[in-house]
DNA sequence: CAGGATCCACACGGATACTG
DNA sequence: CAGTATCCGTGTGGATCCTG
């Protein structure tokens, strides 16, 4: 057991960057993760199950999904709650942590829904600039 | 050329997520990159120079730095000047929109230092429980 | 339905050497 | 100093099959 998880690395070594920002780095590390960050703003209003995120988020595979919200849970952001029922049925919710870290990362989505456009005018730029290949 | 930069995928295709959303991603993947990360927080407070940059985060390499911050200019989130001098002077910072990009970042820094030892507690009480290993 | 197990590709990222 | 080029290990993540 214990394979994946996301790992988690803490910077290498260096006697660099005050270790309060070395600390945070593991915890970026999991709000940085594209997936983690998509669960936590489809869990904003409410619980889920697993195939009803599944489907909102779309491009995800299952083992990924699951991968995620085990690390999600690891971290106390999301509960996971079994319902011994048949078929079986799992809810998953955010956590008080998990709904004060989902404030931050909603600002950051919107940012990034805001400000895609001149982002993207940005990068067509830069590469026609670039792409005489 | 044109090798790496930092893939942006972009979702593969499902019809899922909405149109918004799914832009947004690669927005958020550059965003989501621990090392633009912390460069952006790095060029907070004023353009530095490609090593001090380098020297300051610590724990990266020259490659990582040159493409992370090749990736940067390209969203047009940071500026390169070259000063033609012998040795040779470049200097990197943030634009407009790096600068509206660092503040929401800083929150999430700011959270990530805040509550990073809940979330540490979090993870040995979760190891301790599964690690029968 | 929720997810464990496996196989596999390939992009990411480190180390090193070389250049303007 | 600020890169580029190359080699190469490995984590990440998709696809697929199987179970309670």
């Amino acid at each position: 057991m214990r394979p994946e998880h996301k790992n988690v690395p803490a910077l290498p070594a260096g006697p660099h960057l005050d270790s309060d920002c070395r600390g945070a780095a593991s915890v970026l590390a999991r709000v940085g993760d594209k997936w983690s960050v998509f669960v936590i703003m489809m869990l904003g209003d409410g619980p889920k199950r697993f195939n009803e995120i599944k489907r909102m988020i779309g491009g995800i595979s299952q083992r990924m999904l699951t991968l995620t919200l085990r690390g999600l849970e690891r971290d106390g952001l999301v509960t996971r709650t079994v319902f011994p029922t048949i078929p079986p049925r799992v809810d998953y919710e955010l956590t008080d942590l998990g709904r004060g870290l989902s404030a931050p990362v909603k600002a950051l989505g919107t940012w990034a829904i805001e400000h895609q456009p001149e982002i993207q005018r940005a990068r067509m730029k830069f590469d026609a600039r670039n792409d005489n290949a």
